[in-house]
DNA sequence: CAAGTTAATAATAACCATTACTGTTAAAGT
DNA sequence: ACTTTAACAGTAATGGTTATTATTAACTTG
């Protein structure tokens, strides 16, 4: 009863995968879908946004979501965010793993699949820029 | 210039702070809405969302947002949260804050005011039944 | 390579959690 | 009690996202 869907390489999912690609600034849908327009005047958002959750679950990219809202990480290797208070900029944290956590859900009997930290604020330039109009 | 406006304490912010308080299980707005009608019939769920958000800005409780939610946490102090991605249970975690990560970020000149890590799996009931099901 | 098949698209409507608006009610000060 | 106006109930609007559908174009087959 298995009917195989062979997959099709479509220009729009090039496009639209090579635009997250090139993006180092954690863009969402609405970003991408301008970027991509460029290439591709004709593009519908609908196609945006199946496209990046399909290729967000072939694990190509990631979905990071901050204020409700979905952004998309050229990165999918384990890292971390901070994110500005002030100017709303996503920026890479690294930072490693925290065992000792991992180990304490792990004797509950949970399984992890995936850890996210995120660290709220204002960045340098943010806090900057308070502190003189002080 | 300063207008001062005062507080009023009405039974529908009561109501629905000690629903909060009474909850062990991070409700949504219309978990609390539906568990606060019983107390107040009339009660509006515009009203149960304005509450809660300034009940949250006031510290006496927490707003944690999962999958593009709000859900509200009795608990104010630093703690974190594991999301079962089978049932949807949120459950707290004590962890011990990074300070390593922090140290790093705050190097950088940032300034951190919230913290928030979130692990992703299945809780053992889940992962028991997936199991014995395969 | 032309014709046929159907996955993916563009355009648009629907969804749904949340927020905004508006006329009414009631908490608190006098 | 009377007045003031913050907060309310009810309802409409918002906005990011998802679903629908007729059309297009990527791949298969002859
Ligand atoms: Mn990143
Ligand atoms: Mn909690
Ligand atoms: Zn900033
Ligand atoms: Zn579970």
């Amino acid at each position: 009863m298995e009917v195989k869907k062979r997959k099709r390489n479509t220009r729009q999912k090039a496009v639209i995968f090579q635009v997250v690609k090139d993006s180092h600034d954690h863009p969402t849908a609405e970003e991408i879908y301008e970027r991509a327009k460029k290439e591709i005047p004709t593009l519908s958002l609908g196609t945006v946004y199946r496209v990046l959750k399909e290729l967000a679950s072939e694990g190509k990219i990631r979905e990071i979501i901050v204020n409700k809202q979905s952004h998309f990480d050229r990165r999918t290797d384990f890292h971390h965010h901070f994110i500005c208070r002030e100017c709303g900029k996503i920026e890479d944290i690294e930072t490693p793993l925290c065992r000792y956590t991992c180990r304490k859900v792990e004797q509950k009997g949970y399984i992890v699949d995936e850890i996210e930290y995120k660290f709220y604020g204002l960045c340098s330039k943010c806090a900057e820029k308070l502190d003189t109009n002080k």
